[in-house]
DNA sequence: CGGCAAATTGACTCCACTCAAAGGAGGTGG
DNA sequence: CCACCTCCTTTGAGTGGAGTCAATTTGCCG
């Protein structure tokens, strides 16, 4: 049967990246994720918990609203994109998640995702499951002290997005943000792709799609950036700093 | 002097409220705060760590932004508005915090508080070392799912104030949002007194004042509520909960 | 009583949305 | 390899919901 084919390949493919020395020990994304801060014997630990997924093909989903959680996933390679439904039927986009970031936080409390989680590009993932990571967390101080931070700066940046402000203002902030995070790792700040389409942008920072094309073709327009499709490079920093005005933006 | 006799005052009432057993082993709150899941040995032992602070003046600040980061404050009574201010000087309301819920989370990660917290009436607050608490939760595992619990619930609540909603839908899910935290504390869930002026209400919700002032309006109008100043009825939830379409909604 | 901030009300404006249509780009199948 | 289809993006025209500005009214507190 197909279904077994493709557990078959999923299992030869979970071993192959194990066996390609991929874990959190000399993972080049360590320092962003859970495994910061852990010692050689610490890492050790987590790498005997955490699990590789296999690939995750764009469009597929990680997890979906209600599914139970168990585990947490962190973004391997790829982009993801984290949205709701409301009962009107209306798609909210909560977030983009590069590698090194973590998804499934919001589900702790419930113990069920609150959120679906769609890769928009071929992807894979890191999967943590909860418990283990809690049992580790209570004998490893780095760990614990990790994990929380990593809850606790997700909150403050849930933060960021809350404000007021113009569309100007919010893409100029969305395009430093993910500038910002594509320097952590190691890609240029100031050239890159945009893996979403222009309607999860918008939907994102609240803006109609037509409005982000508008916005991107004004900047461009005043030298702020070059844009072509998904291909994007900041070409004035500065300018558009003075547009995201919101002192703490790092929203994306 | 006055600020002696101020801190005597202080000192005064301190000791008194520790006498008066308001310990989170007898907490009314228990069930809401910090102490939930914990058993009759191990609430002995929070209480061994956590502080309680004297009255807090309407107007006073618990914490500012940039204030190093030492505790987490757990609302005992009263009600505290936390908000940021813009590069541009724009004041932007975060959430509104009633009794049992803890402020400080989004300092965490960076160890500095990332915004201000002020009473919005007379209000008093229990201090939770983080050093302590986070020591304790590697030896109470019931305390260590109950901190990552609140953290998770205040990002899975965060998601909530992130859609494109409407002013009547904002403010619908405002007020239902507030009469279920009621609900929870044991007071009615159908007439409260609204702590925070209209000011602090549109901000958080991204409205002008005057928005709120003509919605709230038209909501009595069409028979929803019944608002007099701050003091507010909730006459027609059903019809507030069609309003409040969004699925999450649990704003507040 | 007077002074002040909070809240309301009305008139007008504008930013971003909606509606509509026309180009691309990329993928699929014949 | 081309034709076709679909989805993404852009562009234009017009609209509307919420904001701004301004003037009152209300309640509070010294």
């Amino acid at each position: 049967m197909i279904c077994e084919e493709a557990l078959a390949l999923e299992s030869h493919r979970r071993l192959d990246t194990s066996r390609l020395c991929i874990a959190c020990s000399n993972c080049s994304l360590r320092d962003l994720c859970v495994p910061m801060g852990l010692d050689r014997q610490d890492l050790a630990r987590l790498d005997a918990v955490v699990q590789k997924s296999g690939t995750i093909q764009s469009g597929d989903h990680l997890f979906s609203v209600g599914d139970e959680f168990h585990a947490l996933y962190a973004v391997r390679s790829g982009c993801f994109k984290t949205y709701t439904i409301d009962r009107a039927g209306r798609e909210q986009v909560l977030g983009f998640h590069l590698p090194g970031e973590l998804l499934g936080l919001d589900a702790i409390a419930s113990a069920r995702h609150q959120c679906n989680a769609i890769a928009l590009d071929t992807a894979s993932s890191c999967v943590m499951p909860f418990q283990d990571i809690t049992q580790l967390a209570a004998q490893v101080p780095s760990l614990q002290r990790q994990m929380f931070r990593l809850l606790s700066e997700n909150i403050a940046q849930s933060h960021a997005l809350a404000g007021d402000y113009s569309a100007d203002e919010r893409l100029a902030a969305f395009l430093l943000g993910l500038s910002e995070r594509f320097i952590r790792r190691g890609y240029s700040s100031t050239e890159f792709n945009l893996t979403m389409p222009r309607r999860d942008i918008a939907n994102y920072l609240r803006l109609a799609t037509e409005t982000v094309s508008r916005v991107f073709n004004r900047f461009q327009k005043n030298g702020l950036i070059e844009v072509e499709r998904r291909q994007i490079r900041l070409v004035d920093l500065e300018g558009l700093r003075d547009l995201a005005s919101s002192a703490l933006l790092q929203v994306a």
